[in-house]
DNA sequence: CCCCGATAGCTAATCGTTTCGCTGAACTTT
DNA sequence: AAAGTTCAGCGAAACGATTAGCTATCGGGG
């Protein structure tokens, strides 16, 4: 490889000036400007980002943070955020947490390392397993999942008024006995999402029965077992709202095993399906996140800070959940009610 | 951040002692790596890597640049990617061509800015579009298309073989009045599965109709509408094998836009498809790639080209498809034959 | 008692950029 | 014509690590 000197030489200049050229911070003579040009193109010059980051201290390079890569919700963000990234003149490097806390430390470590010049976060971990120098030096924006006392900028979905919508519509069709099947508790998603549910039950005097609400990981086998389980039972319900994507592919497949009928014999309805799991049948009645909308602010929130266009303290953008209606929910049976 | 220079300073030591630590690259008495090992902890000290590349000439970055990041196909490689990668202790820079050629060519260049060690390429242009000092200096694995009179180390899978299977299958339900939706002819993969179809049929004495074959873009709207055309003319097929995962999707909805139903009317076997776009109903037939296997394959070869281990000119490693039976293909019926 | 070999640890050069501070030619201003 | 300005372009010092080559210390053999 041709380094800055080769070329400072054989266009018979030095090295600030193909520098400058390079970069554009200084005037160049026209005449100049055309040998150094001529010498970069002979010599197929490429600069050393390995050199010019050491020297700047800064290097191109974004990491993005998931929690679960076999999500086709995450997926869609590593999608938009590849964009996003190299459309704002970065490199995207990607990391898997796959839910695991201690993963995400190796990961926070590694980002370090390669003195990336900012960092989106699908947090796994609980607030309270965070260090504040793990984010300290580093642009970072958080994103889906808030951590409470963290000073990071954040971009989330309101994930209470995502339970909220899903479950109104449930008990709008008539529906009571009314289960769920979320995540974690100690996620700041499934909470919220939880409560949402509880929120919409108690403005029509309704509470969830204990067995009816399950939380177990964000994944279709945990959800599949949880809801076998919960639909096995005699007074099972005959509605249920699923926190996540995933998770509602495990209950479906649940319901099928059990030889129950979704929707003639139990509604389901979900939060945070990708489209693309689209050809699920029956589709899913569900709150859908603006992935892209969202991915896109995060970056935007990043890339300010990064280049330090801001002062603020910290930002915290919540975006609104949508309801949409597909058909796997149907009105209450009289029978079974 | 401290700096080598700090943790000398702080442990009393020189900075070549403190380097001879951290790598384990010269034998440094137990009292003074004790010293340092505290400094270091004691000041949080992460080399930088910048500095660290800038000598050595490596980044530990592996870039992986991928057709189409919207397609689950791809998503399901970026997953097994970035699990192989961080195994072999480098971080996975990810890139989206999104099936163009211009935005491929940009982006081997950043590669080589980045000074990625490695790359693992699914290329999107015909051979004729690559120039060979494009892939010169940097490890390079093509990944499921190779390009012809490339000298890169490729994985790919037997397109022919996949083809002929899937139509194999059809021939098998009786049906002879087969079609195809296929990706652009520029691309082998393409143009093996068709290839590989017209040897099914050609061992049973037939040849696909000309109008049955058509070809598109590699994505869902473009099958859609190819799909609709084909399918809406009276002599149309009695089964389709359509080359692509999401182009399947596409097929897939036209056929029902047009009020034919899968697979009593029309059977439908296609290649490549993902599990995971498992919900789609009927399931269907198809033939699966071990992505998984083909991507971890693929960065044993580029790990051992890039240290070295390797002195073999060129390694091409074929995968075998497997034919998995859904419920998208029916015995052709009598009154449609 | 001297010399030699082995080796722990240090000094300093190096990687390829950017950028600070300087030089000196060309122009202005009196 | 002398003095002051301007500024294109250069030289060299960083940036933070690795590593070749050197020094000095120690133990052992003659």
């Amino acid at each position: 490889m041709a380094t800055i000197k080769d070329v400072a030489r054989t266009a018979g200049v030095s090295t600030a000036t193909v520098s400058a050229v390079m970069n554009d911070t200084a005037f160049v003579s026209p005449e100049l400007r055309a040998r150094v040009v001529t010498a970069i193109r002979e010599l197929r010059y490429e600069p050393s980002l390995a050199a010019r980051n050491l020297r700047r201290n800064r290097s191109q390079l974004i990491a993005l943070a998931v929690a679960d890569l076999s999500n086709p919700f995450y997926a869609r963000i590593v999608w938009s955020a590849e964009a996003a990234v190299a459309a704002w003149g970065y490199s995207l490097v990607l990391f898997n947490s796959d839910e695991k806390p201690d993963t995400e430390r190796r990961i926070l470590s590694r980002i370090r390392t390669l003195g990336c010049d900012g960092m989106v976060l699908v947090p796994v971990g609980a607030a309270n397993q965070y260090q504040p120098h793990e984010f300290e030096g580093i642009a970072t924006v958080l994103l889906g999942r808030p951590i409470e006392g963290n000073s990071a900028d954040t971009v989330s979905i309101d994930n209470r008024a995502a339970g909220r919508q899903a479950v109104d519509y449930l008990l709008d069709l008539g529906h009571r006995r009314i289960g769920s099947v979320t995540g974690p508790m100690q996620l700041s998603t499934s909470k919220g999402r939880l409560d949402g549910m509880i929120d919409a039950m108690a403005a029509r005097g309704l509470t969830p029965q204990p067995g009816h609400v399950r939380s177990g990981e964000f994944r279709e086998e945990a959800a599949y077992s949880v809801a076998r389980d919960m639909m096995g039972s005699p007074d099972r319900p005959t509605a249920i709202y699923v926190a996540n994507g995933v998770m509602a592919i495990g209950v479906m497949r649940a319901i099928a095993d059990l030889g129950l009928r979704c929707p003639q014999d139990v509604s389901v309805a979900s939060t945070d399906t990708v489209a693309g799991a689209g050809g699920l049948k029956p589709r899913l009645t569900r709150t859908e996140h603006p992935i892209a909308d969202m991915t896109n602010e995060a970056l935007r929130l990043l890339v300010d800070r990064i280049e330090e266009r801001v002062s603020e303290p910290v930002r915290n953008i919540v975006f609104q959940p949508a309801l949409i209606v597909g058909e796997s929910c149907a009105p209450l049976r009289k029978d079974i009610g």
